[in-house]
DNA sequence: GAGTTTGAAACT
DNA sequence: CAGTTTCAAACTC
């Protein structure tokens, strides 16, 4: 940079001699003589170094576009670039360090990918092997390339590196210094010279957007760490590259490169999406790169050659991400990811998690997810912006990629996807988050461990663990083609579609911004690469009604949704993410997967218009702050009572036949105790019924805390009688009662079942009594355990049902007095309830005599 | 595998 | 905007 051309034009040979000047003996004259030389010499051995970059800076200034092309990258960042080329042309050319190259690559960005270009030839050239000779020529970058990544000065480059290269073959040990100089400035520089070069890179292009998404999305899940372990990984690329391991490297980069280089340049050759006629092929190539790179380097035996494969290949991936824009992004994502993942375990990723199919696939399932993960959110809405801003040609190529892997590739995709969407981390679901994934992904990998999943899309899961998700999840279901379709299968899921041609949203493809594949089991399917037209008019009809038609659905919430202190304080709804338009759930509570939200795995917000949500993931905010507001309410009536029965001494002692109390109106007396307890709470029937449940759980949590001995009266909710808040309210109704637990505990639904009183309620509404069964299936053994102290009070018969006092109580009073929790052993001996005016119109007084009755007759019984 | 349920999307 | 219809996934048997 800062020495002008006509140093260049008397440089060329000279530059071949820089590296030398390392070395105390400069062979050639030239470089002695230039005053910049002699001055270069005289500084540290470093500098010399960095002029060697500067001289190589003027090889860059030979070829001009560069300096026109990425007109931001900052001269430093060119300088740097410059010094590494060299050496590494010194390496690849005598030797060949792949490594080197692949790890400045790899740290560096585009600008590195640009210059890949020319080294690939070099290395191509210098390499003896035939094979190289062939792959290079099969696998010579089409014109196109040059528009995107090579600089018109990269040909031009070459003749000056074989120089350089030859200058330093001859050159030997100075090549050590020179590189160890390197790769200390670009373990230095590195990071720094990445973000220079992002920046203008991204500008640059979209591609480049799409590749910095995945950069830094990787960033983002290795943390410090990832960031590093690419980092490391070219480092320790480097480092195998580097002067102690120079030999060895090189030699074996030497061999491999040739391999290398060839599929670099098929890659190369391959990134073109444009131009690239099939993009299967390339797709495929692609695959095969990433495979080799995650094979050789699990193979010990590959390892040399695999970090200069992998570099190479990695290189290529750029490459492809420069050219391919989105589908290069998504592949650089890949190819990051099993970098650091490599880094990390050599083992881990199966060869799938490699593979680009996931590129289409996942795209939906990356952006979903992706603002979920602070981390990968870049990446995610990177890719999805751009999908979004792209929606005519770009998009179309992107589909046209993903289509191709996806019929090509399934499995590859959603290794993919898989991957980066475990990057996204809900930390947020807590407990509930981690019981749905151990329920449903029984089989979580060391991907997972790396990735936990949170997979918002079907589309994520890896194929492994699709398989295996699948089995624990639907273990006897046959599902056919949908199950190809479901989530859990993971994998490239394909739609099913038999009216809507795949050209609406019902589409899961279309939906996805994808092509329909073979996966599919579609019919008249017109959803396909052949009917782009059809699909991207279609797309711009829908997005003209609904611009965030193709957007993703799950968005970070963290900015958009209030916190509200009661979710945070019920853990009941995690704050990662929200699904953008909410769902509107009347039946199945956001339990199931017909709840966008809880299919997303996400907490229902309060954009949501559902009905008695249960989402476990989170219930709907207005739920929560609609208990508070109750709860309080109930606190302070249950407060006077607790101190009226004290002055009273009235004996709280409870049993309930729940066949007597039970009213007609499936009022369901799920406790006698809530029935008492509510004291004119009743007001609030019918929809607040959820709510009002919600608000019991915490009523009885706040009455225990008031009053331990009150127990189970104050407990109880308010018990709707009405037959809308039927199914609604009974179930929540029931958990919140039966255990405050869940509430405590984060909400899981675990915990609702552990009260003793669930079992023996007999709920009127199936889903209510079916979500009941699970739920207690689900109650973990020590609760049952702990809740053994007052099992007594089951009731066999389904008519009697004995009420012990919640665990919530159990729970608050163990864990506040002692942490134990439930294991505190503590006996809770139900008091008879004082009669109370009914909470509910209907069965209220019934409920009142008969549970006072009942609670006489079974006292004995309770303790 | 067929049928039902469910809720989103599309339509009116 | 609300109500209805259409649709395909999810779910059940």
């Amino acid at each position: 940079m800062d020495s002008p051309e006509p140093s260049q034009i008397n440089n060329t040979p000279s530059l071949s001699t820089l590296n030398p000047t390392n070395t105390p003996s400069d062979e050639s004259p030239q470089v002695q003589e230039s005053p910049f030389l002699r001055f270069v010499n005289t500084l540290s051995p470093i500098q010399p170094v960095k002029a060697s970059h500067a001289t190589h800076g003027f090889l860059g200034l030979n070829s001009p576009p560069l300096v026109f092309k990425s007109p931001r990258i900052s001269d430093h960042h060119r300088e740097t670039q410059c010094s590494e080329r060299p050496d590494e042309t010194h390496l690849s050319g005598g030797e060949m360090c792949q490594d080197d190259t692949g790890d400045n690559c790899l740290g560096e960005t585009h600008g590195d990918l640009k210059k890949l270009n020319p080294q690939q030839p070099l290395s191509e050239g210098f390499t003896t092997d035939a094979q190289n000779d062939v792959n290079t020529q099969s696998c010579s970058p089409p014109p196109s390339v040059d528009e995107y990544l090579a600089d018109p000065g990269d040909d031009q480059m070459y003749p000056v590196n074989l120089e350089m290269e030859q200058s330093t073959d001859a050159v030997g040990s100075s090549l050590t210094e020179s590189e160890k100089v390197i790769l200390e400035s670009d373990r230095s520089d590195g990071p720094a010279n990445r973000a220079e070069e992002l920046l203008p890179l991204l500008e640059e292009s979209n591609t480049v957007h799409h590749e910095r998404p995945a950069y830094s999305e990787n960033l983002a899940i290795m943390e410090g760490e990832k960031d590093g372990a690419e980092w490391v990984s070219q480092e320790h690329t480097n480092l195998e590259s580097s002067p102690g391991a120079d030999i060895f490297d090189k030699q074996q980069s030497h061999d491999s490169l040739p391999q290398c280089a060839g599929n670099d340049q098929r890659h190369h050759s391959d990134c073109t999406p444009q131009l690239m006629p099939d993009p299967i092929q390339d797709i495929k190539e692609f695959e095969n790169c990433n495979e080799t790179v995650s094979t050789s380097q699990v193979n010990s035996e590959n390892i040399p050659q695999d970090g200069s494969e992998a570099s190479l290949k990695h290189h290529g991936i750029r490459r492809r991400c420069l050219q391919f824009g989105e589908a290069a992004s998504l592949g650089s994502n890949k190819s990051h990811v099993k970098l650091n993942v490599i880094s990390r375990n050599m083992n881990m990723l199966p060869v799938t998690a490699s593979k680009p199919p996931g590129i289409g696939l996942h795209l939906n399932s990356i952006i979903n997810a992706v603002p979920l993960s602070c981390p990968s959110s870049s990446t995610g809405v990177r890719l999805s912006d751009g999908l979004q801003g792209m929606h005519s040609k770009s998009s179309i190529t992107l589909h046209k990629v993903e289509n191709v892997t996806r019929s090509s590739i399934p499995t590859d995709m959603d290794s993919q996807s898989f991957i980066d969407t475990r990057n996204e981390s809900h930390e947020t679901d807590a407990s509930v988050a981690a019981d749905y994934f151990i329920s449903e992904s029984p089989i979580m990998t060391e991907s997972i461990d790396l990735y936990p999943e949170n997979t918002c899309d079907k589309r994520r899961v890896s194929p492994t663990s699709i398989e295996n998700t699948e089995e624990f999840n639907h273990p006897n279901t046959s599902k056919k083609k949908k199950k190809t379709n479901t989530d859990d299968a993971g994998g490239p899921k394909g739609c099913n579609c038999k009216k809507s041609k795949c050209l609406k949203l019902y589409c899961d493809c279309f939906g996805a911004g994808l092509f329909c594949g073979d996966g599919c089991a579609c019919d008249s399917c017109g959803n396909r690469v052949e009917f782009q037209e059809t699909v991207v008019e279609t797309k711009h009809h829908i997005e003209s009604r609904n611009p965030d038609a193709f957007a993703p659905k799950i968005v970070k919430c963290a900015a958009d949704v209030p916190q509200n202190n009661m979710e945070d304080v019920n853990m009941t709804t995690p704050a990662s993410a929200r699904h953008k338009r909410g769902c509107n759930c009347k039946r199945s509570m956001c339990t199931k997967k017909y709840c966008e939200c809880f299919q997303s795995k996400v907490g229902c917000s309060s954009g949501c218009r559902c009905d008695g949500c249960k989402n476990a993931f989170g219930k709907r905010e207005d739920f929560v702050a609609m208990e508070h507001a109750l709860s309080k309410e109930r606190e302070s009536n249950i407060v006077e009572e607790a101190l009226d029965d004290k002055l009273h001494n009235r004996p709280k002692m409870v049993t309930i036949r729940t066949g007597l109390l039970r009213p007609a109106n499936h009022l369901s007396p799920v406790t006698p105790l809530l029935q008492c307890s509510d004291q004119g709470k009743q007001g609030a029937k019918s929809r607040l019924a959820s709510a009002d449940w919600t608000k019991s759980s915490k009523n009885s949590r706040s009455n225990l805390a008031h009053t331990e001995t009150n127990d189970s009266q104050k407990n109880a909710p308010t018990c709707a009688s009405s037959k809308e808040s039927e199914w609604i309210d009974l179930p929540p109704y029931q958990l919140s009662n039966r255990c405050g637990i869940r509430q405590l505990s984060g909400g899981s639904l675990r915990w609702r079942g552990s009260s003793p009183i669930t079992p023996s309620i007999n709920l009127d509404d199936e889903p209510d009594s079916k979500l009941f069964d699970i739920l207690e299936d689900e109650t973990p053994d020590i609760l049952k355990e702990a809740s053994t102290p007052t099992k007594s009070v089951k009731a066999n018969s389904p008519l009697q049902k004995r009420v012990s006092p919640p665990q919530s109580h159990l729970l608050r009073i163990g864990s506040s007095s002692s942490g134990g929790g439930l294991k505190s052993g503590r006996k809770f001996i139900l008091q008879s309830v004082p009669s109370f005016p009914p909470l509910t119109p209907c069965a209220d007084s019934k409920v009142l005599s008969t549970g006072k009755e009942d609670s006489s007759n079974s006292a004995e019984k309770m303790t």
